[in-house]
DNA sequence: CTGAAAGCGCTTACAG
DNA sequence: CTGAAAGCGCTTACAG
């Protein structure tokens, strides 16, 4: 099928391509007549424009891109969902990439969306980023960057976050207050800020009611996920720790460790209370159902875009605009594996 | 910062666009000399060539896309892995676009591919999709096209699949050969191809082995998921079938069902075997473990992009291809939800 | 070995 | 209201 032009619109209708092009898009200094004529026959002919030459042309892809550590995650599919929601209203194409928690991958992904020249960037940042200067350089290109969740405090630029002590802080008072003692903590790796200040809302939160926070009973789940939470709930039991409650990070680790316990013959919640952070869709249906902190990731992902949205226009209009950041609330699920 | 182009290149050098562009592609008929002048200031400036410039010249954009049903899923992401791996390999970027297993958002997705004028387009359907002119189109476009997965025998196109038929017969023989004499199957939407080889696969395996097939012992999972398989298992409770094994289409639906059993106080695999099907990853983790079948996704995803290559190359070198259908093996594996 | 020139398919400032 | 012309940044057939 020979792909359809402009100007064979313009042959057809012995009119010039510049008539052709400006009718189709509304241009105001073209008769209706014109108009009418034109896109009947765009029509007829099922004409699309070339992106490629509008996009050289305009140098904008209408495309923006997506850094994501993991897809096949609760939380982030629900962000991706939000950000493709409103992007879409928009017409704009998103392109998911994955950095699989790898700083490396993360590196070259941001440099592959600097080449395909993207409008502009969304990221939450691996585990294992160590440094930033790949965002340094979105910013050199003046590509519009939001970062959301896993954010870094050092780039300068827009964020949306939700206030992970605060809502680490509400995890373990459930915990206290449904008569835990002995707290312990499943944290994640070092680097991420969001798991760093979810280990200090939990700190915080036992010293605000009288617990003695005891690093030994803080356990390391790198990856946060279910066989992390196994193997942290191993080490917990062998190290015979006295625990009546545990907070971890993510649901996948809270139900790793529930299982452990299931298999060491230890009652949730009636032995050891267990809490998990952000609702995970299988959370309710597992047993016990898993009591969590919800995060808005829908909502999370929508902002993101908006942000970046409104980035993206200042930066065609040649405005400089002031980083913002927005922190979202999270909501405590109290379920059945805390009392 | 100003993009660096050829011309910037040429002009700090003193000599011609033609040469710069010659001499970074490593053209023969370039001087030693020159190239290694012109590669040095490219790197000096960072050039990066305008891809959109470039795709406009070579109307190609070096990007394919993909559309799938659901992109949290264990399966399709592992397909993903599988695609992305390979594509990147050969300098591919990947377009994911998520159905939601609609049929109208799949229409949506194929046109807005079409008209980013990706070079190629692999898709698994959505359950819903009823016709597949949408696809057609693409063909029209002359856009090379393989289908993987959830497949229509109603496009000319080459495909990825397992046999569907084959494992379903496998998986309700284990059952069968564990001494089940009374099985159900909790079976997917109408119209998926896959969805039907896996519900023939079981009737097959049923008379094969002396068992009788009846049709109330077969229970529809729509979106075949936890909450599917909930119903479809509360369903076969209230009907009081005498049953002694499930036969479910995802291992999602057998976790739902081996739950509500779970709920009634019913055993598993005493009372009643379970068998899944895809090895969802965390179906080791939970309790009785659920015997299911592996579907090779990560194999998939590869072999599925390898297709599209040849398929890619072939049309610039003006060569038409017939089409092909690659069939993959499945694996039972056992665990403890049969006997 | 080097380079002038055409052209990919659009958009838009400008002239009439 | 219409259109000729320039130009986005490349690639490549062709001439020298």
């Amino acid at each position: 099928m020979k792909e359809v032009t402009l100007k064979q619109i313009a042959e057809n209708l012995g009119i010039s391509v510049t008539t052709v092009s400006k009718a189709l898009k509304n241009y105001t200094d073209v008769s209706k007549k014109t108009k009418a004529l034109v896109k009947e026959e765009a029509k007829k002919l099922n004409y699309k424009p070339n992106v490629f030459a509008v996009n050289l042309r305009t140098k904008e892809s209408k495309t923006v891109g997506l850094i994501i550590p993991e897809v096949v995650h609760h939380f982030f599919s629900s962000v991706i969902n939000g950000i493709i929601e409103e992007a879409e209203r928009k017409g704009y194409l998103v392109i998911i990439l994955q950095s699989n928690e790898s700083y490396e991958l993360e590196k070259k992904q941001v440099d592959l969306l600097i080449s395909k020249r993207v409008d502009g960037i969304m990221i939450s940042l691996a585990n294992d980023t160590v440094d930033t200067s790949h965002l340094l350089e979105v910013k050199e290109h003046d590509i519009p960057l939001v970062m959301f969740d896993k954010i870094s405090k050092l780039v300068q630029c827009s964020k949306i976050i939700i206030n992970d002590r605060q809502a680490a802080y509400n995890a373990t008072k459930v915990l206290i207050d449904s008569g835990c003692k002995k707290i312990a903590h499943f944290r994640g790796a070092l680097l991420p800020q969001n798991s760093i200040d979810r280990f200090l809302g939990y700190k915080k939160a036992l010293e605000d009611h009288g617990l003695q926070y005891d690093s030994s009973m803080v356990y390391m789940c790198e990856r946060v996920d279910y066989e992390d939470g196994r193997k942290a709930a191993e080490k917990l039991l062998a190290d015979k720790k006295e625990v009546d409650g545990i907070f971890a990070i993510t649901d996948m680790a809270a139900l790793g460790a529930m299982t452990v316990l299931k298999e060491h013959g230890i009652k949730v919640p009636n032995d050891i209370s267990v809490m998990g952070f952000s609702n995970w869709f299988l959370s309710q249906a597992i047993t016990p159902a898993l009591s969590t902190i919800d995060q808005p990731g829908y909502e999370m992902g929508r902002k993101a875009f908006k942000l970046l949205r409104k980035e993206m226009k200042a930066k065609k209009a040649g405005v400089v605009l002031p980083p913002q950041t927005k922190v979202l609330d999270t909501q405590v699920i109290i379920r059945e594996s805390t009392k």
